[in-house]
DNA sequence: TTACGCATTTAAAGCGATTTCAATCCTAAT
DNA sequence: ATTAGGATTGAAATCGCTTTAAATGCGTAA
């Protein structure tokens, strides 16, 4: 299909070249309303549609945003598997979406920076998940983009982000636990970084045990990477060699998903012989058997509230100084995986 | 960060532009190995990112793919959640990066067709899934772009196609619940179209029944939408309606597990009262209780065939007649929502 | 009538590549 | 020594759009 310029429009509409790109990118004030018109006329009138290519050459905007996921341990493929990234991208796309922007999603290669990608791309901002090594946030500096970070705990205000209070979802997921009478409950987590989500989500699970009066074994805590085998390996460790663990909090629905396989491999179902509580809130959660109790957040909303502040960013970019972190709300879901632990 | 432009390499590297743009593109044979040496030396020491706009803008190709997901009912997000698509979107993305190919992820707006995006944004080509009106292929094919169809028994020899034989599926499914001595074996589908995926799997159904001398029973096709929630209404219906039926056909694992739910509130449990196969085998199949029987896809791989065979399309494009549809293997894989039926 | 100021409009200069095509350089053949 | 012919090279045109800076038009004050 030809392609129609926007030279081709201002001949059509009798005007130049310079008033259709006024008219095209709503700088009104600058045209009058007589010549707005007729570009709109012209404009329907040949079906024409921009080249962003051209027009990021130009303008230095490209209406792109890049997306970064992380990506499995052999670094082969996203985690676009996990429905925790799957829902936050769903939620960003239909945000950008909506405002004429689109996404490009991608893993980052073992080593290489994101700089190259942003650079090729004239990207307008990105949006990246997960945590990564120092340098490449060092190299996002960089490029001066406006940046939105979800679930890093990274010290520096040049980031905006979007989280959730970890600690207080890793107290709240306990402390329901102890509330319904158990004393012995396990951590089921990833790897435990400094200033990490599961560094937040372990603190807020000590705190909880602390306020309760009980003391925290490390031998309760099982920790090494947050996927279902995982879970399933600790599920069975615990079924085997603790048999007096009667609660237990995983750090993601995935986990504790893993954990419930796990134990029933072992004999030890949820929530009769061992109860079981997640977080996140990931859509099957609800459709498991039996569903699962977890702390919820609103993925999606998170996601699209990523993309709303760094749209805004965008917009009034002129180096304003990026506020403090959005704190997206967490909320202690109710299902079938814990159950009131009655003394014998 | 300042950009390097090609010109400041020329400079460097005491060659022109043109030079440095075909050693750039590997244009061998136009340059001497002396310059390619010397431009290879600016680049690096320059630490020159190309500016993919500008070239897209000169040369007609950008390096993008665009990838267009179905929607959720609402037509607000994306159906990314399900875990297909995210698969899908994993082995698509993987193969792409490898060859410097970058994705922009959307789906398309009610209405609206495709056109736009891909013409704004120079695409050299896109991957579909999920299934559109008339209007919306034809947009595609003037636009003159390499295509591949997911999931689409479209009749046009334009588009290249990468699916699975889903009437063989349909036939090895049901045979499977037939061969395990059951008589009474229902369907539960989303809405049968045309030259759909799922009319196909019906089909294959069908034959099983037929080969098997078991008469077919429109009452016991259950078709609405291929979603979670319809298979838990489904298994309700099923498990309170009719009693006979002893073993179903669901379309998809996500239905699959709908409808173990459903059949589980109304009281009667898989696989000991009745028996589920699905279809896919998204990894959710085989950690889910009890692990689902299922019809297996390799679906990352299916969205890497798809690169390839877009990529392979866009570089000896000249207009080369897109060959046969690529078929992927199917298998059955035996987990636990299978059950023999002893005659009482 | 002339001049001034403001609102619009437009010609033209990039933006950073690719690619055409004429110019230049060699090498080998006459 | 000349010259034909192939291999390299590089100046310049282009791609489609934004934006600057200069030009134009018009109403009003001097």
């Amino acid at each position: 299909m030809k392609r129609i310029t926007i030279r081709e429009v201002s001949e059509k509409a009798g005007v130049s070249t310079a008033a259709v790109s006024y008219v095209l990118n709503g700088r009104i004030g600058k045209v009058s309303q007589e010549t707005v018109d007729k570009v709109r006329k012209a404009v329907d009138e040949l079906g024409y549609i921009p080249d962003f290519s051209a027009r990021s050459l130009a303008g230095n905007r490209s209406k792109l945003i890049g997306v970064v996921i992380p990506q499995t341990e052999d670094r082969k493929q996203l985690l676009l598997q996990n429905p925790f990234y799957s829902e936050l991208v769903c939620g960003i796309e239909a945000r950008l979406r909506q405002s004429g922007y689109h996404m490009i999603l991608s893993g980052v290669d073992k080593g290489e920076g994101y700089l190259d990608t942003s650079m090729q791309r004239n990207l307008d901002g990105a949006i990246i998940m997960g945590i990564y090594q120092e340098s490449f946030y060092e190299d996002l500096k960089k490029v001066r983009l406006p940046i939105v970070l979800i679930d890093s705990y990274i010290h520096d205000s040049y980031f905006h982000v979007v989280g959730v209070d970890d600690e207080l979802g890793g107290y709240l997921a306990t402390k329901h636990l102890i509330d319904n009478g158990h004393t012995a409950v396990a951590l089921v987590t990833g790897s435990i970084r400094k200033d990490g989500v599961m560094e937040k989500r372990f603190l807020g699970y000590k705190r909880a045990l602390k306020e309760a009066g009980l003391f925290y074994n490390p031998d309760y805590v099982f920790e090494d990477s947050v996927s279902y085998e995982y879970g399933q390996e600790a599920g069975r460790v615990i079924a085997e060699k603790h048999p007096d663990i009667t609660a237990v909090f995983a750090v993601s629905d995935m986990v504790a998903l893993g954990v419930i396989s796990g134990l029933a491999e072992a004999g030890r179902h949820v929530p009769d012989d061992v109860s079981v509580i997640g977080f996140d809130d990931i859509s099957v959660a609800r459709m498991c058997h039996p569903p699962l109790t977890t702390i919820r957040q609103d993925i999606v909303g998170r996601g699209s509230m990523a993309a709303e502040r760094l749209l805004q960013a965008i917009t009034d970019s002129e180096e304003s100084l990026p506020q403090e972190p959005t704190v997206m709300p967490l909320t202690l879901v109710q299902r079938d995986t814990v159950r009131r632990l009655t003394p014998e």
